[in-house]
DNA sequence: CGAGCCGTTGAGGGGATTCAAGCTCAGTGG
DNA sequence: CCACTGAGCTTGAATCCCCTCAACGGCTCG
């Protein structure tokens, strides 16, 4: 009764924050060679590969696809698309940290939800939909473009794509949806350290993880940036924190969950 | 290049707000009929059918369908799923309002999404996962329940079914990014006249629309039940809001715009 | 009729914003 | 080389918004 592909259940990621990823993988500039196979074993390398939108394809199916993925490298800052474009391809993120970001009518900017590594972003366009936020780099960032028409290709041949493609839909929604219970309740503080536990999970290069701009922080916590400011140094100044570099910070992690947990009196 | 049915784009639904649906359509206790033709013609007839889940398909789909789909009714209060449930079929709503609710680590429930009219709910079954959040009618809620065998069936070979279902997810996930712009930042004011517009949308009575609870509003917009309440009252004194019953509001849409649009002095 | 739930309103305190002034640091040009 | 500049971070002071605690009224229900 009913087809396989829609059965065979996988569970969400980054719930256990325990699937620790070494550092980066091997970057070679590669984008479209003529030479289809060292692309090929480029991919099979991946280390993100597993997690990722292909991971259900085996070799053979890699060897389709690679001279069609480009691999791109972002500096902080830069946008991956804007809202209200329309998009020819999706993006895997193999390293960094992107964030969605939509302007309110009062004109300032919130940040709604954050993509990492294994993420797969900008789905909207498999639908011909416009994107519906800005996508903007947070660290330096590297992605795999997989054009549109790719997908359709293969998901044609491929049944277990379209199931990874839905599961990622619902990952997107499940990170929406957690983002409104842990960032934007409760006071400013709590706030703050459910943030930082999160970024644990997102750049886990184990005690060194990125620290957003102040601004930033405003913009994901609904705050001001002086208060986003005064909060981190407070923790800072109570030894939960320390930033060695002017963005990143080293913290323990389950010192943030003590601390998190002893805000309830 | 490429299969057709992942092109030939939609646009997101409630965007303009316009598409004002009469009130209900006629409501008989269907459920599983051995005489399958009865609710072949509720189906056909059913006023969100052209906005649901299955308006892609044609009279001879609906026939195979119609006999595995059971209409229920929920009151105020009742749960359609919970947390955790591994869920065996998916649900359209037909009138009402689904709130989506999650319980912080703290303890205190947190709302993080509204489904209404022609949406969809409790997709993550389709992948075999556990629902995320509790799904509770808000109103008197009409659902269509569609087991999810029928799905898997239905969708390898009516390819179009795919598409209608990665476009509630997306509709899903750009729902949960909107609410945190609208109803999670700015001053509580603010939100308070977001949430009604919003909910001019979900229950367009034109005019007549559903007011939560203060308890359910403090849920939603993370403020205090008082909060919640002295806000209402105080557009009440305006003359923004008039409550002729204690769950029901006649407010002008376009007076709401207005008094939101005078807050940034 | 009392109990309980929900909504309302008041008083007081605390937390976040706003306005403001220094601060560090990188880039620039004298 | 170093003052100048501007952007981002920090800190202080005053204000205000919102929460907490509290009391009260309307309503339903046992």
């Amino acid at each position: 009764m009913g087809a396989a592909w829609l059965a065979h259940g996988q569970a969400g990621r980054r719930q256990g924050a325990t699937e620790v990823s070494p550092a980066h993988a091997q970057v070679i500039p590669l984008y479209r060679q003529d030479n289809s196979h060292p692309q090929a074993r480029v991919c099979a390398q991946c280390e993100v590969r597993r997690s990722a939108l292909f991971g259900a394809l085996d070799a053979a199916g890699l060897d389709q696809i690679h001279s069609h993925i480009a691999s791109l490298t972002l500096a902080p800052g830069d946008t991956v698309y804007q809202r209200g474009e329309l998009g020819a391809a999706v993006y895997t993120v193999r390293s960094g940290v992107v964030r969605f970001e939509r302007v309110t009518e009062r004109g300032d900017r919130r940040i709604v939800r954050l993509a990492g590594q294994g993420d797969l972003i900008g789905q909207e366009s498999v639908l011909q939909r416009v994107h519906g936020d800005d996508a903007v780099a947070c660290t330096e960032v590297e992605l795999c473009r997989i054009p549109c028409h790719l997908l359709s290709d293969m998901s044609a041949r491929e049944p277990a794509l379209l199931h990874e493609l839905m599961s990622r839909w619902q990952n997107a929604l499940d990170a929406a949806e957690t983002w409104v219970t842990d960032l934007t309740t409760g006071p400013a503080r709590r706030r703050v350290l459910r943030l930082l536990l999160k970024l644990c999970d997102y750049t886990s290069a184990q005690g060194e993880i990125w620290l957003p701009s102040r601004d930033e922080m405003g913009a994901m916590l609904d705050m001001s940036v002086e208060t986003a400011s005064r909060l981190i140094s407070a923790l800072r100044r109570e030894g939960v924190l320390q930033t060695p570099g002017l963005r990143t910070v080293r913290v323990a992690r389950d010192g943030l969950v003590r601390v998190l947990a002893a805000e309830d009196v």
